[in-house]
DNA sequence: CTGAAAGCGCTTACAG
DNA sequence: CTGAAAGCGCTTACAG
């Protein structure tokens, strides 16, 4: 068992309460000599003291600790690691630690466990990462829950921290337009939903929407491509694509919703000896990460240090104002510029 | 602040202990009558009850938690989101939850923050994930510490979980023998270590090894391409590849240290018009969430999921045997076949 | 300078 | 069936 602050008062010869306040720093009133601070110091290294932070933390009345709250089914969070550290970094910076908590999903037998998980929690306040549209009875049951909560990539009125797409979007296309392309196609995508996914993330309606607006407003005519909205198995693809390129009207620049429709585009772009970015300009989506694993496509990158960041701050000014909401943020990507445009 | 038990009880007009026992589910053996069972539960859920879980954990004497330790270096740990959620989930059938905390690195300023890190953990195990060898310094602090911990990715002679690469390097390389490659080449990472790291993780040696061991049984000559160990930027890198391609006794297969080095390698073959797997047969290393992101060649795929069962699993009887250490564990890489050999 | 005491919120033998 | 009490390990006014 480990070693407790009565052992080590024990040790020295000396009551509880002076070993707690030399180890805590408390001591600078007390004009304690520096000789008693080091015997005690010592005493503690030797039998390796650790404080309890559970007894600390019931002390001073919270946990120290937030918890960020992910979807059990793949796909439905979205934690790259760079947000995780983020994240962590900026708490950090208040001295608090981070919980990974997965949520039992909707349909998942589970569902009944998630009040049982919201209550067991040590946590002082949440971060909520469902990146797509969560069930009601969850959002309920974040809501209803007692500790404060922020939705990270999520757009709501109040409390949510996300990435701009609408705004990146219109940059995209301006670029596209800018380089001279005059059949700008959007790629959406056709892989990462299933067929029961009612609610989509509102990155799909608003990446295409600033696409739309802008090839709009440059007089040119929007294309969308998306197999008619069905899924296509990633053998498939490169041959859809292939037989898109080969058409006379073709597109002569592509904007992917994600970096996963890069492979199977720059396959069916090799196949046809169409040149990047001479016969073909490509800008897409991606992830912070992609800039360091070796993406060649110039890319809208997610601000997801950012995201983690504001998040953590917005949660904090929730957590010492309890009860009281914040108006959303949005925040810009930013452009990773590879020379495929 | 939030409702106590106290509340409650006096809320229904009974002392607290009867609401602890009726709120655990402690009240089996009493006899207490479901209305008042109920009466109480309600009065819990009306005043928005949660209970205190650092008070309940400082009775139990735990914490009912884990602390996974990152690396603050980039590339220095290496954390997969199926690696998490298959810790998570470990942990969650024992009712324990996941810390996550990364601690400062050799080099950095706040190195001496890891005692103190480490001090104010609220954890019962550690689970160590630094990917690449670590500085001695860490090491020890750790295992100074009074807290059991298991290491991830890394090859120690007792308490730890990694991957068998050079298995893995072996069956991959008997892949392309079998599939009639005669000149096989294995290609080093080049862009992932940075000059100052001297101590390199096992796999670096581990499959080179296991690839030469077998390109030798079968009587081949063992080629490493790894620009003789300089690092080379991306742009850099299709050039180098089609160089190496465009020789009379071009590789007719390459085995890749890891997926990064697809995408180079791809557009090098396709500028020089070799076709895959025909007249180029490729197999790479690869992380679990490749096999869902368009990797479009064979791969060694980590073990990710296995090694973060296993891990909590030891870690747990590490927890339950206190001073006690048990034999490493290996697990084995899954080949995911995309068609490339 | 130091100690005795109260108390954070909970659980659990123990007594009735 | 229920209550009074002790105690987990700590911190912090309060008293000396």
């Amino acid at each position: 068992m480990p070693t407790t602050l009565k052992e080590v008062a024990k040790a020295v010869g000396v009551h509880p309460s002076v070993v707690s306040r030399i180890l805590n720093n408390k001591a600078d009133n007390y004009n304690i000599s520096d000789k008693r601070k080091d015997e005690i110091r010592q005493a503690a290294l030797d039998l390796g003291y650790v404080p309890n932070i559970s007894a600390r933390n019931i002390r001073k009345g919270n946990f120290g600790c937030v918890a960020l709250l992910l979807s059990s089914d793949r796909g439905k969070s979205y934690l790259p690691i760079h947000l995780l550290e983020s994240i962590h970094d900026e708490l950090d910076k208040n001295n608090k630690h981070l919980l990974m908590t997965k949520l039992p999903d909707a349909h998942s037998d589970d569902y009944a466990k998630i009040p049982k998980v919201l209550q067991t929690l040590m946590a002082d306040g949440l971060l909520v990462d469902y990146t797509h549209q969560v069930s009601e009875e969850i959002v309920l049951q974040i809501e209803k829950h007692t500790l404060p909560a922020v939705w990270i990539f999520v757009k709501h009125d109040k409390d949510s921290i996300y990435p701009d797409n609408k705004k990146a979007a219109k940059f995209a296309a301006r670029k596209l337009i800018e380089a001279g392309r005059k059949r700008i196609a959007y790629v959406a995508e056709m892989t990462h939903f299933s067929d029961d996914m009612i609610d989509l993330h509102y990155s799909i309606a608003d990446r295409y929407a600033g696409y739309e607006f802008e090839i709009k407003k440059a007089g040119l005519k929007p294309r969308k491509i998306n197999n008619n909205g069905k899924l296509l198995a990633r053998e498939k693809q490169v041959e859809y694509f292939t037989e898109i390129l080969s058409k006379k009207n073709r597109p002569d620049a592509m904007m992917l919703y994600w970096s996963s429709l890069v492979v199977p585009i720059v396959q069916a772009a090799r196949k046809m000896n169409l040149r990047i970015p001479e016969d073909l300009s490509l800008i897409t989506f991606a992830s912070y990460l992609s800039q360091h694993s070796g993406l060649t496509i110039d890319a809208m990158v997610e601000p997801e240090i950012e995201i983690g960041a504001k998040a953590v701050c917005m949660l904090n000014k929730k957590i010492k104002n309890p009860g009281k909401s914040f108006s959303s943020q949005s925040v810009d990507f930013s452009y990773w510029q590879a020379g495929s445009v």
